[in-house]
DNA sequence: CGAATGACCAAGC
DNA sequence: GGCTTGGCCATTC
């Protein structure tokens, strides 16, 4: 295991927890997560959070209820984008053009 | 400590 | 609608 920082200290585990408390069905933006941890300008932490994000806990934390701004998919290299699109449609969450309808599929305020 | 990196964001053109 | 700029944050080198 790396000896940086690790997946369940401090930054990564505020993260991994509020990612964690998204409910099934709908989306969360990476600004918003960040503004639950007290970071409303950390949004991009929040990804690089969420790119580290290990496999062990991939399957325990709902990743792909993070979405940008406007609730559009993350364009990142890999299968990522498209598995992202199939496990939100799983949940009923409908994607329109790499995009998710906030007012619909948003955290209520 | 300075510079670079990235699943970001808002504002401008 | 698409590209660019500046700003933010944590981590790495």
């Amino acid at each position: 295991m790396s000896r940086s920082a690790r997946a369940g200290d401090g930054f990564f585990a505020a993260v991994y927890q509020a990612v964690r408390a998204i409910p099934r069905g709908r989306v969360a933006t990476y600004g918003q997560v960040a503004r639950a941890l007290g970071l409303p300008r950390g949004a991009r932490a929040v990804g690089w959070a969420l790119r580290v994000l290990p496999a062990t806990l991939a399957t325990r934390v709902p990743w792909h209820r993070v979405v940008s701004a406007g609730g559009r998919i993350a364009p990142r290299a890999g299968l990522g984008p498209l598995r992202q699109r199939q496990r939100l449609l799983a949940e009923g969450v409908r994607v329109r053009k790499g995009q998710v309808d906030m007012k619909r599929y948003g955290m209520p305020a």
